[in-house]
Order: C-alpha cells, then sequence, then structure tokens
DNA sequence: TTAATTTGTGCAATCGATTGCACAAATGCA
DNA sequence: TGCATTTGTGCAATCGATTGCACAAATTAA
C-alpha cells in the first residue's frame, strides 16, 4: 500500500494536521518544521488521495462534459474534439479533472447529469451543445448546478456561455460574395433548434438586405441535417428551382454534399462556402473556402469561465464571443 | 445541503449501515426493514455519495484515459473519439467513469499517469496508442497499475490490449489488388515506432511474396507521418522513380495526399487504397477504397477486458482482436 | 423444554484527508 | 520583569459512506 497523510507525519514526527498544513503551504508552518515534512514525503514517495481530500474538501475539482448525443457528425466533424482538448489544456492548468460521457440513445445525457450531480461527482458541467428548450440546462438550474454551455442558450440570463458571434460570421460571409459580384447566393442551413443556425441564417438575410438585394425564401433551405447527403439533396431542390451563383452553408458537410449535387449537375461554376473549417475542407474539389469558428479557444474559454465561477471568483461577464475567421480557398474564387 | 445516509436511517429509524445493506442489496435484510429504508430514500430523494463511497471502498470506478498527443490527426481521424465513445459505452454499462487528459506538449502523457495513478484517483488506464519503449507501459507495469493498451505492445506477455489484424488487412487488400491484375503496387506507410505500420508493411510484403512479386523497396515509403502533405511527398518520390498501377497506405490522410499527387501529375489512373475508412474517403475524388478497422468496437473492448480485470474476473484471453472490412469504392475499380 | 442455529440489525472502526479551536512557547512592548 | 500578543503545533471532529463483529430475537432440532 502507499504512504498516507499519517505515514508522513509519524516520519517526519508531527502530526497529520500539519502534514496537511504543509501541503497547503500554510504560513503558519516554521520553516524547519516544513523542511522536516517535505524531507518525509520525498522519502515515502507520498502522493495525497484525491478522494479522500475531495470528501473533506466538499469539492472534486471535476468538470462533467454533456456530448450531445444528437450530433450526427461528431465524428465527422473534429469541432468536438477541438472543443474537448481546449476544455483539458485549461483544466490541467488549474488542477481540474475531466469527465465525460457519451451515448448513443436519445436524451441520455440527462441521466448522466443527475447521476453525476446527485451523487457529488462533477463540481460543475459543460454543455457541449444547447437545443432549445434544453432539458439538461433546466435541471441544472433549477437546482443551481454551476454549468457552462457552449453556443448562446435561448435565455442568456443568468447563464454562462461561449461562442461565436455567428451572425457577424454569416453576414461577412455573404458581404464578401457580394462584393465579389454574386447576388443570387443560396443558403443551406441546420436545424433551428440551435441559435446557431438562426443566428447564421439571420446574418445572410441582413447583408442581402444591406445591399438591397431581395430574400428569395425558394433559395433559402432550412433544417437539414447536419450530413452531406441532406446536404446533397437540399442542394438539388435549390437547383430544380433555379442556379444560384453561390451558396453559403452553416456545416462543412452540408457543403461537401451541396459541391456533389453541383459538381454531378451543373457545368458553371458556382461559388460555395462552408463553416467550422474542418480539416478536409481543403481537400474538396474544389479546396472549399470555408469559416473558422476557433473551436479549441471556445473550449479554453468554457473552462474558463466554469472553474472561475467555481473558485467564486467575481465574473466579469457571463459569456465569451470568440473570433471567426473566413478562411478563402478556390471554391470562391 | 443534500440528503446523507445518516438522513435516510433517522428518517427510516434504521442505523445507517442498514440503509448501506438496502442499497447493496444485501440478503441479510427483511422485506420490511428493506421497504421502510426504500421510502426514506425516495422520501429524501437520497443519492449515495460516490466519493464517501470510493474512499471507503479504496476504489473510483474511474477509468483513465490517455490520449496521445503525437498523433497530429487527432482532428483529423475519427477514430480516438469512435474509440472514446465506444469505451463510453461499455463503462455505462458497467456503472464506471472516463477520465481524459489531453496535452499538446510531447511525453506529458506520464505526468497524468503518474497523477492519476499516484493520487488513487482512477482505478485503470487505457492507453489509445502504444509506441515503441513506451514510458507510460513501463510505468504502469512497474507499478502494478491495471491497464489496457489500443493496439499491439512490444511485449504482449502480461499485458492486455486489442487490436486489428494489421496483417491480415493489408494482405488481404493487396492480395484483392493483385487478383485485379496489378502487379506494380506501392506502399506508403507510417511511423515503425507503432507496430500497426510494421505489421501492415508485413502484411504487404507477404501478399507480394506470395504472388511471386519481387519487392522494391524503392516502392516502399516507410516513416511517413500521419498527414496529407507527408502523403504528397511521398507519393512524389515513388512517381519520380516509377509510375505503379496501385498504391496502398496505411492511413487515409496519407491517400489524400497521394491522390492530389497522383491527379496533379498523372493522367492515368492509379488505384489507391487508404486505411481506417474515415468518414470522408467516400467523398474523395475519386471516392477512396479504404479498411474500416471499427474503432468503436475495438475501444469497447479494451474497456470490456480493463474492467474485468478491475473486477477480478477470470479473464478468458489478454486481448481481442477486432475484424477489419476492406470497403472498395471507385479508387480501385 | 432446552440447546443450537439462523436471521436481522446496530456498534464502532475505517477509508485518508481538512480545519476550528485550544494551548504552550516564543516574542514584543512597556 | 511582567503581561499581552504572536507563532507554531496538535487534538479531535468531520466529510459520507462500508463492513467485521457482536448480539438479541426468532427459528429449528433434539
Amino acid at each position: 500500500m502507499s504512504a498516507t497523510i499519517k505515514d508522513v507525519a509519524r516520519i517526519a514526527k508531527v502530526s497529520p494536521s500539519t502534514v496537511s498544513r504543509v501541503i497547503a503551504d500554510s504560513p503558519r508552518i516554521s520553516k524547519e518544521t516544513k523542511l522536516k515534512v517535505e524531507q518525509a514525503i520525498k522519502e515515502l514517495n507520498y502522493h495525497p488521495n484525491i478522494i479522500a481530500r475531495s470528501l473533506a474538501n466538499r469539492s472534486t475539482k471535476i468538470i462533467g462534459l454533456i456530448i450531445p448525443n444528437t450530433s450526427e457528425d461528431l465524428f465527422k466533424n473534429p469541432f468536438f474534439i477541438q472543443i474537448m482538448t481546449g476544455i483539458s489544456i485549461y483544466a490541467q492548468k488549474k488542477g481540474y479533472y475531466i469527465m465525460y460521457s457519451y451515448s448513443k440513445k436519445e436524451n441520455e445525457e440527462i441521466k448522466f447529469l443527475k447521476n453525476y450531480s446527485n451523487s457529488k461527482l462533477v463540481d460543475g458541467f459543460i454543455l457541449l451543445t444547447s437545443k432549445k428548450d434544453d432539458k439538461c440546462i433546466e435541471f441544472l438550474k433549477k437546482n443551481n448546478y454551476p454549468f457552462v454551455v457552449v453556443g448562446r442558450p435561448e435565455d442568456t440570463n443568468k447563464v454562462l456561455w461561449v461562442d461565436n458571434d455567428n451572425f457577424k460570421a454569416m453576414y461577412e460571409v455573404v458581404d464578401t460574395l457580394i462584393q465579389k459580384g454574386h447576388s443570387s447566393i443560396a443558403f443551406i442551413g441546420g436545424p433551428k433548434q440551435f441559435n446557431m443556425s438562426k443566428d447564421r441564417l439571420e446574418g445572410y438575410k441582413k447583408a442581402l438586405e444591406v445591399h438591397g438585394i431581395c430574400i428569395d425564401n425558394k433559395m433559402i433551405e432550412q433544417e437539414v441535417n447536419f450530413t452531406e447527403s441532406c446536404g446533397f439533396d437540399a442542394m438539388n431542390r435549390i437547383l430544380n428551382y433555379k442556379i444560384p451563383s453561390a451558396v453559403v452553408t452553416t456545416d462543412d458537410l452540408l457543403a461537401f454534399g451541396a459541391l456533389k449535387a453541383i459538381n454531378e449537375r451543373i457545368d458553371q461554376k458556382i461559388a460555395i462556402v462552408g463553416f467550422n473549417n474542418t480539416p478536409l475542407a481543403v481537400y474538396q474539389n474544389p479546396p472549399l473556402s470555408s469559416v473558422d469558428i476557433n473551436a479549441e479557444e471556445l473550449g479554453y474559454n468554457a473552462a474558463k469561465l466554469l472553474i472561475g465561477k467555481l473558485e467564486n471568483e467575481l465574473l466579469s461577464t457571463n459569456h465569451y464571443i470568440v473570433d471567426t475567421k473566413f478562411i478563402e480557398r478556390e471554391s470562391t474564387i
């Protein structure tokens, strides 16, 4: 068995309390005692038992990650793993641990949430997506459990969140296209249960409006699931109606599908823009322009907000907006 | 504050030990007492504190995941997140929790490992890759800590591991190509510090040998990092030497790069095969044939092995071999 | 009817830390 | 020198569970 605080105390000829204080770097410990204890710690290769400490502290320093099962592109989109690394990097810095759980079954996230919080296993949560009427958010709010949402929630009041400025990001994309002379621009977007989808659509509309271009609802495909085949179908519906000079999408996967439809049916070039800048955007034919959303920084900031809250820091803000960057490639040249 | 076992005991008019026994479903509790206690539990919405339980049990039911930082394709290859979901699914079934940690710095995995194990935070580990002379494996073996390795380790003796049969998988690919009439087949493979790379190369060589085709070392590019640009460069080196009729690679990313080189330089068609069957293989031009390695099942089995070990089951085997499947697409037609 | 066994429950120690409070020794101040 | 204050350490309770052991009551056997 490995050494406990009592063993250290015995070797250093002090009490366990003193050892504890040395570890916590309490100012009331004399230099000599501190040295003695530190030597004993080294000698025994002692490491505090985190579980015992957690029990005494009523805090585990564990963050729970709720990964949505609805996101069909979990595997195709590096978004989640990027967020997860961002979270991990900040958490490490602050000595926090991360727990995750994933389920294929619909709406099982709430089960984890309850299990983790009821059993006092985690100090707080990060939700990797926020849907409309999210049961998880509801539960966490009701129980006053600390949490951060990735993606702007319905009700931003008293909720901590991180997101991009999706309105602005899409506005800029469409604005750039218009500047290049495009005036017939189609839109393929995801389910409206995500604010992100709505915001990007609004950005699109606003840009058209500002430039005095009429919004044609038949050029707008909404509520499209984030899969290539749905993007493919949506693009075909648009092409059946009219051939646009450009298409913007709210996800690279949609763009991949759309590109396929275009390549199959149309000879002339249609400008196309993805979103999220997945690593393989550059390997499309033509290489796909896309908007980098900086997912890792989203995760990093989410962890920052949550840990700040957990440590009772005076938070200067309840959210972070992470910059996006429109990466132009051949698909818009 | 939420209810503790003492509160339940008080309400049910029994001792905490009895409550504990009811929860553990001990056979020595009478039906009436059990009912009383269960009612009290419901009434108070009591949930056992996992931390306290862990302390008493000297076991946390937490599994630690060591994610390699060397894998440059962490974001590009869904391999890791697929493994992670497989692990999660089995762990949930068995009531285990999962902790992960990721660092960008070289060789920091061992730090987590030591931290997690010394502080008794996790019961065991799953290493998501195994390199040659892996410090982590060394440490875990020395300290007799339970762990499972994804990917066959150097020394399979007394180590639990899961892997595909990489030799066989590549053998079959090359065999299939030869059956189709190819005889000039190039090979682009990853670093030899991974057994997987070596096995796939051996499978390639064996298939050639069996069919009486000479092995031409100039057609073999080894030690290529798992990036598209390295694949691109490797392919160009091969093309500088000779134009093969087919190319096999040990990773889709390498294949993507190789494909690009081919498309840029050569008019004639060269058959090409990737590995790992990433979701976007199908979106290459032409759609890329690849080998599906069933990463989720690798993860699932890794968790199974580890948890079996942790629960002192008599393990019938120290490893699992997960089936692969050669998915043929246009790139080999 | 009595002794032996089984059944059901509680006591108290334990897991390995933290921390408020008490108190002796050392120091400061007049 | 004498008293007040500061400094450094230990005692013991606590966090919230689990579990070996003891033992009374109920049951069975003789």
